[in-house]
DNA sequence: AACCCCCGGATTGTCGACAATCTGTTGACA
DNA sequence: TGTCAACAGATTGTCGACAATCCGGGGGTT
Protein backbone atom coordinates (compact mmCIF):
# COMPACT_ATOMS: atom_id res chain seq x y z
CA UNK A 1 0.00 0.00 0.00
CA UNK A 2 1.28 3.10 -0.72
CA UNK A 3 0.91 6.42 1.13
CA UNK A 4 -1.40 8.23 -0.33
CA UNK A 5 -3.63 5.10 -0.51
CA UNK A 6 -3.27 5.00 3.37
CA UNK A 7 -3.80 9.04 3.71
CA UNK A 8 -6.96 8.38 1.68
CA UNK A 9 -7.85 5.39 3.63
CA UNK A 10 -7.29 7.52 6.81
CA UNK A 11 -9.61 10.04 5.51
CA UNK A 12 -12.53 7.62 4.53
CA UNK A 13 -12.20 6.22 8.29
CA UNK A 14 -12.95 9.84 9.21
CA UNK A 15 -15.68 10.28 7.38
CA UNK A 16 -17.46 7.41 8.60
CA UNK A 17 -16.43 7.73 12.13
CA UNK A 18 -13.71 4.76 12.28
CA UNK A 19 -10.85 7.47 13.97
CA UNK A 20 -12.14 10.13 16.45
CA UNK A 21 -10.86 13.47 16.98
CA UNK A 22 -7.99 13.70 19.10
CA UNK A 23 -7.66 10.15 18.48
CA UNK A 24 -3.54 9.77 18.94
CA UNK A 25 -2.00 7.97 15.77
CA UNK A 26 0.72 5.75 16.77
CA UNK A 27 3.12 4.80 13.84
CA UNK A 28 3.65 1.34 15.11
CA UNK A 29 -0.21 0.67 15.29
CA UNK A 30 -0.47 2.45 11.83
CA UNK A 31 2.07 -0.30 10.03
CA UNK A 32 0.25 -3.36 11.59
CA UNK A 33 -3.00 -1.88 10.44
CA UNK A 34 -1.88 -1.33 6.32
CA UNK A 35 1.14 -4.02 6.94
CA UNK A 36 3.47 -1.30 6.01
CA UNK A 37 6.63 -0.05 6.64
CA UNK A 38 7.30 2.62 8.99
CA UNK A 39 8.63 5.26 6.43
CA UNK A 40 5.26 4.73 4.20
CA UNK A 41 3.09 5.41 7.71
CA UNK A 42 5.93 8.61 8.10
CA UNK A 43 5.02 9.84 4.58
CA UNK A 44 1.20 9.37 4.59
CA UNK A 45 0.76 11.19 7.85
CA UNK A 46 2.80 14.28 6.87
CA UNK A 47 0.21 14.34 3.94
CA UNK A 48 -2.26 14.51 6.53
CA UNK A 49 -0.45 17.06 8.44
CA UNK A 50 -0.28 19.07 4.93
CA UNK A 51 -3.98 18.68 4.14
CA UNK A 52 -4.34 19.82 8.31
CA UNK A 53 -5.97 16.88 9.23
CA UNK A 54 -3.31 15.43 11.78
CA UNK A 55 -1.27 17.68 14.05
CA UNK A 56 2.45 16.30 14.52
CA UNK A 57 4.26 17.28 17.55
CA UNK A 58 7.65 16.75 17.66
CA UNK A 59 8.76 13.94 19.13
CA UNK A 60 5.30 13.73 20.48
CA UNK A 61 3.49 11.67 17.83
CA UNK A 62 0.30 12.57 15.44
CA UNK A 63 -3.13 12.91 16.19
CA UNK A 64 -6.17 13.68 14.29
CA UNK A 65 -7.29 17.53 15.18
CA UNK A 66 -10.45 18.82 16.69
CA UNK A 67 -13.04 20.68 14.65
CA UNK A 68 -14.79 23.15 16.84
CA UNK A 69 -18.25 24.18 15.90
CA UNK A 70 -16.81 28.03 15.20
CA UNK A 71 -13.78 26.03 13.08
CA UNK A 72 -16.77 24.32 11.12
CA UNK A 73 -19.29 27.20 10.32
CA UNK A 74 -15.71 29.30 8.87
CA UNK A 75 -14.62 26.57 6.93
CA UNK A 76 -18.31 26.37 5.21
CA UNK A 77 -18.18 30.21 4.74
CA UNK A 78 -14.56 29.07 2.88
CA UNK A 79 -16.34 26.41 1.06
CA UNK A 80 -18.95 28.70 -0.04
CA UNK A 81 -17.08 31.34 -1.93
CA UNK A 82 -14.86 28.37 -3.28
CA UNK A 83 -17.32 25.88 -4.81
CA UNK A 84 -19.24 29.44 -5.94
CA UNK A 85 -15.43 30.01 -8.00
CA UNK A 86 -15.21 26.35 -9.60
CA UNK A 87 -18.97 26.42 -10.47
CA UNK A 88 -18.46 29.69 -12.16
CA UNK A 89 -15.40 29.26 -13.44
CA UNK A 90 -16.09 25.47 -14.83
CA UNK A 91 -19.59 26.84 -16.41
CA UNK A 92 -17.54 29.70 -18.55
CA UNK A 93 -15.35 27.38 -19.49
CA UNK A 94 -18.53 24.80 -20.80
CA UNK A 95 -19.87 27.84 -22.68
CA UNK A 96 -16.42 28.25 -24.30
CA UNK A 97 -16.52 24.65 -25.90
CA UNK A 98 -15.01 22.46 -22.62
CA UNK A 99 -15.70 19.11 -22.67
CA UNK A 100 -18.38 18.43 -20.25
CA UNK A 101 -18.42 14.23 -20.47
CA UNK A 102 -16.81 13.66 -17.12
CA UNK A 103 -19.47 15.82 -15.30
CA UNK A 104 -21.99 13.82 -16.97
CA UNK A 105 -20.92 10.70 -16.14
CA UNK A 106 -20.43 12.09 -12.37
CA UNK A 107 -23.56 13.40 -12.15
CA UNK A 108 -24.84 9.68 -13.44
CA UNK A 109 -23.02 7.81 -11.20
CA UNK A 110 -23.79 10.25 -8.49
CA UNK A 111 -28.04 9.65 -8.77
CA UNK A 112 -27.12 6.17 -8.49
CA UNK A 113 -25.28 6.02 -5.88
CA UNK A 114 -27.81 8.01 -3.74
CA UNK A 115 -30.19 5.56 -4.08
CA UNK A 116 -28.11 2.47 -2.93
CA UNK A 117 -27.44 1.82 1.04
CA UNK A 118 -23.36 1.93 0.46
CA UNK A 119 -22.70 5.52 2.24
CA UNK A 120 -18.85 4.83 0.76
CA UNK A 121 -20.35 4.78 -3.07
CA UNK A 122 -22.11 7.71 -2.30
CA UNK A 123 -19.12 9.32 -1.07
CA UNK A 124 -17.16 8.46 -4.02
CA UNK A 125 -19.71 10.02 -6.26
CA UNK A 126 -19.55 12.91 -4.86
CA UNK A 127 -15.76 13.07 -4.86
CA UNK A 128 -16.16 12.55 -8.54
CA UNK A 129 -18.32 15.04 -9.21
CA UNK A 130 -16.28 17.94 -7.60
CA UNK A 131 -13.36 16.57 -9.19
CA UNK A 132 -15.00 16.52 -12.66
CA UNK A 133 -15.65 20.59 -11.82
CA UNK A 134 -12.89 21.87 -10.29
CA UNK A 135 -10.96 19.86 -13.71
CA UNK A 136 -13.45 21.90 -16.10
CA UNK A 137 -12.55 24.87 -14.40
CA UNK A 138 -8.70 24.26 -15.27
CA UNK A 139 -7.11 25.93 -12.47
CA UNK A 140 -4.55 23.29 -10.73
CA UNK A 141 -4.10 25.23 -7.82
CA UNK A 142 -8.11 25.82 -7.33
CA UNK A 143 -8.59 21.94 -7.80
CA UNK A 144 -5.85 21.46 -5.06
CA UNK A 145 -7.26 24.17 -2.48
CA UNK A 146 -11.16 22.77 -3.20
CA UNK A 147 -9.49 19.25 -2.57
CA UNK A 148 -8.23 20.34 0.91
CA UNK A 149 -11.16 22.62 2.20
CA UNK A 150 -13.96 20.01 0.94
CA UNK A 151 -12.39 16.93 3.68
CA UNK A 152 -12.62 19.83 5.98
CA UNK A 153 -16.15 20.49 4.99
CA UNK A 154 -17.10 17.22 4.78
CA UNK A 155 -15.74 16.83 8.72
CA UNK A 156 -17.70 20.30 9.85
CA UNK A 157 -20.73 18.38 8.46
CA UNK A 158 -19.98 15.31 9.97
CA UNK A 159 -22.71 13.70 12.34
CA UNK A 160 -25.10 16.14 11.81
CA UNK A 161 -26.09 16.38 8.47
CA UNK A 162 -27.51 13.09 6.13
CA UNK A 163 -25.65 13.89 3.16
CA UNK A 164 -27.98 11.30 1.20
CA UNK A 165 -31.41 12.44 -0.73
CA UNK A 166 -32.25 15.42 -1.14
CA UNK A 167 -28.44 16.75 -1.13
CA UNK A 168 -27.84 14.47 -4.01
CA UNK A 169 -30.58 16.16 -6.41
CA UNK A 170 -29.27 19.62 -5.39
CA UNK A 171 -25.75 18.71 -6.41
CA UNK A 172 -26.99 17.07 -9.34
CA UNK A 173 -29.15 20.25 -10.22
CA UNK A 174 -26.30 22.49 -10.05
CA UNK A 175 -23.83 20.10 -12.39
CA UNK A 176 -26.70 20.65 -15.13
CA UNK A 177 -26.34 24.50 -14.50
CA UNK A 178 -22.99 23.97 -15.28
CA UNK A 179 -23.10 21.92 -18.24
CA UNK A 180 -25.66 24.34 -19.48
CA UNK A 181 -23.09 27.07 -19.13
CA UNK A 182 -24.93 29.32 -17.05
CA UNK A 183 -22.35 30.56 -14.92
CA UNK A 184 -24.40 32.88 -12.74
CA UNK A 185 -26.47 30.95 -11.75
CA UNK A 186 -24.13 28.04 -11.27
CA UNK A 187 -22.30 30.13 -8.73
CA UNK A 188 -25.53 30.71 -6.96
CA UNK A 189 -26.73 27.40 -6.74
CA UNK A 190 -23.10 26.47 -5.57
CA UNK A 191 -23.08 29.16 -2.96
CA UNK A 192 -26.26 28.58 -1.94
CA UNK A 193 -26.06 24.95 -1.34
CA UNK A 194 -23.31 25.61 0.76
CA UNK A 195 -25.04 28.28 2.86
CA UNK A 196 -27.94 26.40 3.90
CA UNK A 197 -25.60 23.74 5.28
CA UNK A 198 -23.88 26.71 7.46
CA UNK A 199 -27.02 27.96 8.37
CA UNK A 200 -28.52 24.91 9.84
CA UNK A 201 -25.33 24.17 11.19
CA UNK A 202 -25.63 27.75 12.69
CA UNK A 203 -28.79 27.05 14.16
CA UNK A 204 -28.23 24.11 16.58
CA UNK B 1 18.45 21.96 9.84
CA UNK B 2 15.06 20.95 9.76
CA UNK B 3 12.72 19.58 6.95
CA UNK B 4 10.40 22.74 7.58
CA UNK B 5 13.51 25.11 7.40
CA UNK B 6 14.76 23.50 3.96
CA UNK B 7 11.26 23.93 2.31
CA UNK B 8 11.03 27.62 3.52
CA UNK B 9 14.27 28.52 2.19
CA UNK B 10 13.44 26.85 -1.22
CA UNK B 11 10.59 28.96 -1.32
CA UNK B 12 12.52 32.06 -0.48
CA UNK B 13 14.65 30.85 -3.62
CA UNK B 14 12.10 30.55 -5.73
CA UNK B 15 10.79 34.31 -4.73
CA UNK B 16 14.45 35.45 -5.48
CA UNK B 17 15.27 33.98 -8.21
CA UNK B 18 17.52 31.07 -7.22
CA UNK B 19 15.50 28.21 -8.71
CA UNK B 20 14.20 28.11 -11.86
CA UNK B 21 10.55 26.18 -12.97
CA UNK B 22 10.72 23.02 -14.47
CA UNK B 23 14.63 22.32 -12.35
CA UNK B 24 15.05 19.07 -11.40
CA UNK B 25 15.72 18.52 -7.64
CA UNK B 26 17.43 15.90 -6.98
CA UNK B 27 17.79 14.42 -3.59
CA UNK B 28 21.55 13.43 -3.43
CA UNK B 29 22.35 17.69 -3.88
CA UNK B 30 19.77 18.90 -1.78
CA UNK B 31 21.51 16.66 1.06
CA UNK B 32 24.59 18.51 -0.04
CA UNK B 33 23.75 22.17 -0.15
CA UNK B 34 21.45 21.68 3.45
CA UNK B 35 24.14 19.69 5.17
CA UNK B 36 21.60 17.20 5.75
CA UNK B 37 20.47 13.66 5.13
CA UNK B 38 18.22 12.32 2.60
CA UNK B 39 15.34 11.46 4.65
CA UNK B 40 15.07 14.95 6.01
CA UNK B 41 15.24 15.88 2.26
CA UNK B 42 12.53 13.81 1.15
CA UNK B 43 10.41 15.06 3.85
CA UNK B 44 11.08 18.51 2.79
CA UNK B 45 10.02 18.04 -0.99
CA UNK B 46 6.67 16.11 0.28
CA UNK B 47 6.07 19.01 1.90
CA UNK B 48 6.89 21.45 -1.16
CA UNK B 49 4.93 18.63 -3.12
CA UNK B 50 1.59 19.47 -1.07
CA UNK B 51 1.80 22.96 -1.27
CA UNK B 52 1.90 22.17 -5.09
CA UNK B 53 5.25 23.80 -5.92
CA UNK B 54 7.04 20.88 -6.59
CA UNK B 55 5.88 17.75 -8.56
CA UNK B 56 6.83 14.43 -7.58
CA UNK B 57 7.08 12.09 -10.07
CA UNK B 58 7.41 7.91 -8.96
CA UNK B 59 10.91 6.76 -9.62
CA UNK B 60 11.32 9.94 -11.29
CA UNK B 61 12.16 12.66 -8.34
CA UNK B 62 10.98 15.77 -7.88
CA UNK B 63 11.07 19.22 -10.40
CA UNK B 64 10.18 22.84 -9.63
CA UNK B 65 6.39 23.19 -10.76
CA UNK B 66 5.98 26.02 -14.11
CA UNK B 67 3.11 28.32 -14.01
CA UNK B 68 1.54 29.67 -16.66
CA UNK B 69 0.19 32.81 -17.22
CA UNK B 70 -3.50 31.91 -17.47
CA UNK B 71 -2.62 29.97 -13.81
CA UNK B 72 -0.77 33.19 -12.72
CA UNK B 73 -4.23 34.77 -13.46
CA UNK B 74 -7.01 32.40 -11.64
CA UNK B 75 -4.70 32.15 -8.94
CA UNK B 76 -4.83 35.96 -8.50
CA UNK B 77 -7.97 35.64 -8.88
CA UNK B 78 -8.45 33.34 -6.03
CA UNK B 79 -6.33 35.25 -3.95
CA UNK B 80 -8.50 38.42 -4.23
CA UNK B 81 -11.47 35.80 -2.67
CA UNK B 82 -9.33 34.76 0.09
CA UNK B 83 -7.50 38.14 1.17
CA UNK B 84 -10.88 39.95 0.78
CA UNK B 85 -12.30 37.39 3.26
CA UNK B 86 -9.44 36.76 5.57
CA UNK B 87 -9.62 40.83 5.35
CA UNK B 88 -13.25 41.40 6.38
CA UNK B 89 -13.07 38.57 8.95
CA UNK B 90 -9.87 40.24 10.74
CA UNK B 91 -11.82 43.24 10.68
CA UNK B 92 -14.98 42.09 12.36
CA UNK B 93 -12.71 40.30 15.26
CA UNK B 94 -11.25 43.72 15.90
CA UNK B 95 -14.37 45.53 16.21
CA UNK B 96 -15.50 42.64 18.58
CA UNK B 97 -12.51 43.36 20.62
CA UNK B 98 -9.74 41.48 19.51
CA UNK B 99 -5.85 42.33 20.21
CA UNK B 100 -4.72 44.45 16.95
CA UNK B 101 -1.18 44.30 18.49
CA UNK B 102 0.71 42.25 16.24
CA UNK B 103 -1.26 43.54 13.14
CA UNK B 104 0.03 46.82 14.44
CA UNK B 105 3.67 46.04 14.46
CA UNK B 106 3.62 44.33 11.43
CA UNK B 107 2.56 47.28 9.59
CA UNK B 108 5.52 49.10 11.24
CA UNK B 109 7.44 46.32 9.99
CA UNK B 110 6.67 46.61 6.87
CA UNK B 111 6.87 50.62 6.14
CA UNK B 112 10.07 50.32 8.02
CA UNK B 113 11.56 47.40 5.49
CA UNK B 114 9.87 49.24 2.54
CA UNK B 115 12.94 51.86 2.96
CA UNK B 116 15.67 49.62 3.09
CA UNK B 117 17.20 47.58 -0.19
CA UNK B 118 16.88 44.04 1.78
CA UNK B 119 14.43 42.53 -0.46
CA UNK B 120 14.33 39.25 2.25
CA UNK B 121 13.79 41.81 4.86
CA UNK B 122 10.27 42.93 3.13
CA UNK B 123 9.42 39.55 2.38
CA UNK B 124 9.67 38.74 6.00
CA UNK B 125 7.73 41.62 6.02
CA UNK B 126 4.96 41.00 4.28
CA UNK B 127 4.43 37.80 5.52
CA UNK B 128 4.32 38.79 8.97
CA UNK B 129 1.51 40.83 7.65
CA UNK B 130 -0.77 38.23 5.69
CA UNK B 131 0.02 35.71 9.47
CA UNK B 132 -0.95 38.65 11.33
CA UNK B 133 -4.14 39.34 9.62
CA UNK B 134 -5.23 35.14 9.24
CA UNK B 135 -4.36 34.99 12.93
CA UNK B 136 -6.89 37.72 13.87
CA UNK B 137 -9.64 36.55 11.42
CA UNK B 138 -9.05 33.53 14.09
CA UNK B 139 -9.50 30.41 11.52
CA UNK B 140 -6.83 27.71 11.54
CA UNK B 141 -8.30 26.08 8.08
CA UNK B 142 -8.32 29.63 6.47
CA UNK B 143 -4.61 30.55 7.86
CA UNK B 144 -3.54 27.71 6.20
CA UNK B 145 -5.02 27.64 3.08
CA UNK B 146 -4.15 31.39 2.73
CA UNK B 147 -0.25 30.87 3.39
CA UNK B 148 -0.55 28.34 0.53
CA UNK B 149 -2.30 30.44 -1.54
CA UNK B 150 0.16 33.66 -1.01
CA UNK B 151 3.14 31.45 -2.17
CA UNK B 152 1.46 31.06 -5.27
CA UNK B 153 0.31 34.60 -5.73
CA UNK B 154 3.94 35.62 -5.11
CA UNK B 155 4.89 33.30 -7.60
CA UNK B 156 2.15 34.61 -9.90
CA UNK B 157 4.10 38.05 -9.70
CA UNK B 158 7.50 36.65 -9.61
CA UNK B 159 9.58 38.98 -12.33
CA UNK B 160 7.42 41.48 -13.48
CA UNK B 161 5.80 43.02 -11.06
CA UNK B 162 7.69 45.13 -8.07
CA UNK B 163 6.96 44.58 -4.93
CA UNK B 164 8.24 47.50 -2.96
CA UNK B 165 7.35 51.20 -3.30
CA UNK B 166 3.59 51.84 -3.53
CA UNK B 167 2.59 48.35 -2.79
CA UNK B 168 3.77 48.59 0.82
CA UNK B 169 1.47 51.70 1.08
CA UNK B 170 -1.53 50.15 -0.20
CA UNK B 171 -0.77 46.68 2.21
CA UNK B 172 -0.38 49.32 4.94
CA UNK B 173 -3.67 51.18 4.52
CA UNK B 174 -5.38 47.74 4.66
CA UNK B 175 -4.26 46.81 7.99
CA UNK B 176 -4.75 50.65 9.12
CA UNK B 177 -8.97 49.92 7.75
CA UNK B 178 -8.86 46.44 9.59
CA UNK B 179 -7.44 47.84 12.65
CA UNK B 180 -10.36 50.49 12.54
CA UNK B 181 -12.76 47.52 12.52
CA UNK B 182 -14.26 48.69 9.22
CA UNK B 183 -14.97 45.20 7.75
CA UNK B 184 -17.07 46.17 4.21
CA UNK B 185 -13.54 48.79 3.25
CA UNK B 186 -11.10 46.30 4.15
CA UNK B 187 -12.64 43.56 2.24
CA UNK B 188 -12.96 45.86 -0.97
CA UNK B 189 -9.89 47.31 -0.13
CA UNK B 190 -7.74 43.72 -0.02
CA UNK B 191 -9.54 42.83 -2.78
CA UNK B 192 -9.15 45.92 -5.11
CA UNK B 193 -5.13 45.41 -4.41
CA UNK B 194 -5.20 42.21 -5.70
CA UNK B 195 -7.27 43.01 -8.86
CA UNK B 196 -5.04 45.55 -9.24
CA UNK B 197 -1.98 43.62 -9.81
CA UNK B 198 -4.01 41.02 -11.96
CA UNK B 199 -5.48 43.37 -14.01
CA UNK B 200 -1.89 44.38 -14.98
CA UNK B 201 -0.73 40.66 -15.49
CA UNK B 202 -3.72 40.22 -18.36
CA UNK B 203 -2.47 43.40 -20.22
CA UNK B 204 0.73 42.03 -21.03
C1' DA C 1 1.42 13.96 52.51
C1' DA C 2 3.85 16.84 49.13
C1' DC C 3 7.79 17.44 46.33
C1' DC C 4 11.64 16.23 43.47
C1' DC C 5 14.96 13.35 41.07
C1' DC C 6 15.87 9.51 38.42
C1' DC C 7 14.93 5.63 35.78
C1' DG C 8 12.55 2.19 32.47
C1' DG C 9 9.31 1.56 28.79
C1' DA C 10 7.35 3.37 24.82
C1' DT C 11 7.61 6.21 20.85
C1' DT C 12 9.64 9.08 17.51
C1' DG C 13 13.89 10.82 14.74
C1' DT C 14 17.85 9.74 11.86
C1' DC C 15 21.32 7.17 9.52
C1' DG C 16 23.38 3.79 6.44
C1' DA C 17 22.85 0.15 3.26
C1' DC C 18 20.65 -2.26 -0.28
C1' DA C 19 16.91 -3.15 -3.75
C1' DA C 20 14.10 -1.32 -7.51
C1' DT C 21 13.55 1.70 -11.23
C1' DC C 22 14.58 4.85 -14.82
C1' DT C 23 17.61 7.11 -18.60
C1' DG C 24 20.89 7.44 -21.98
C1' DT C 25 24.25 4.89 -24.60
C1' DT C 26 26.47 1.38 -26.89
C1' DG C 27 26.70 -2.17 -30.16
C1' DA C 28 24.73 -5.81 -32.96
C1' DC C 29 21.78 -6.78 -36.71
C1' DA C 30 18.72 -6.20 -40.59
C1' DT D 1 21.38 3.97 -41.77
C1' DG D 2 17.62 2.86 -38.66
C1' DT D 3 15.87 -0.04 -34.97
C1' DC D 4 16.02 -2.57 -30.95
C1' DA D 5 17.84 -4.93 -26.90
C1' DA D 6 21.04 -5.12 -23.30
C1' DC D 7 23.97 -2.68 -20.22
C1' DA D 8 25.93 0.91 -17.00
C1' DG D 9 25.30 4.85 -14.28
C1' DA D 10 22.43 7.64 -11.75
C1' DT D 11 18.51 8.24 -8.89
C1' DT D 12 14.75 7.02 -6.07
C1' DG D 13 12.22 3.60 -2.79
C1' DT D 14 12.36 0.73 1.32
C1' DC D 15 14.07 -1.69 5.22
C1' DG D 16 16.37 -2.51 9.63
C1' DA D 17 18.94 -0.80 13.38
C1' DC D 18 20.25 2.53 16.60
C1' DA D 19 20.06 7.18 18.88
C1' DA D 20 17.24 10.80 20.96
C1' DT D 21 13.28 12.15 23.34
C1' DC D 22 9.18 12.01 26.11
C1' DC D 23 6.00 10.16 29.75
C1' DG D 24 4.67 7.96 33.90
C1' DG D 25 6.01 5.63 38.10
C1' DG D 26 8.94 4.55 42.22
C1' DG D 27 11.66 5.75 45.92
C1' DG D 28 13.83 8.94 48.80
C1' DT D 29 13.78 13.42 51.36
C1' DT D 30 11.58 17.13 53.94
Amino acid sequence: MTAAQIARDVIDRLESGGFAPGQRLVEADLCLRYAAGRQIIREALQHLNALGIVALEPNRGAHIVHVSREDAIMTLELTELLFGLVSRSAARRIAAGADASRLDAAIDELMQSSQSDDRALYMRARRHLFGALSQIAGNAELSRIMDQVRVHAMRAQFGFADFRKGHAQELAEIGRTVIAGDSANAEEQARKYVRSIREALQQL
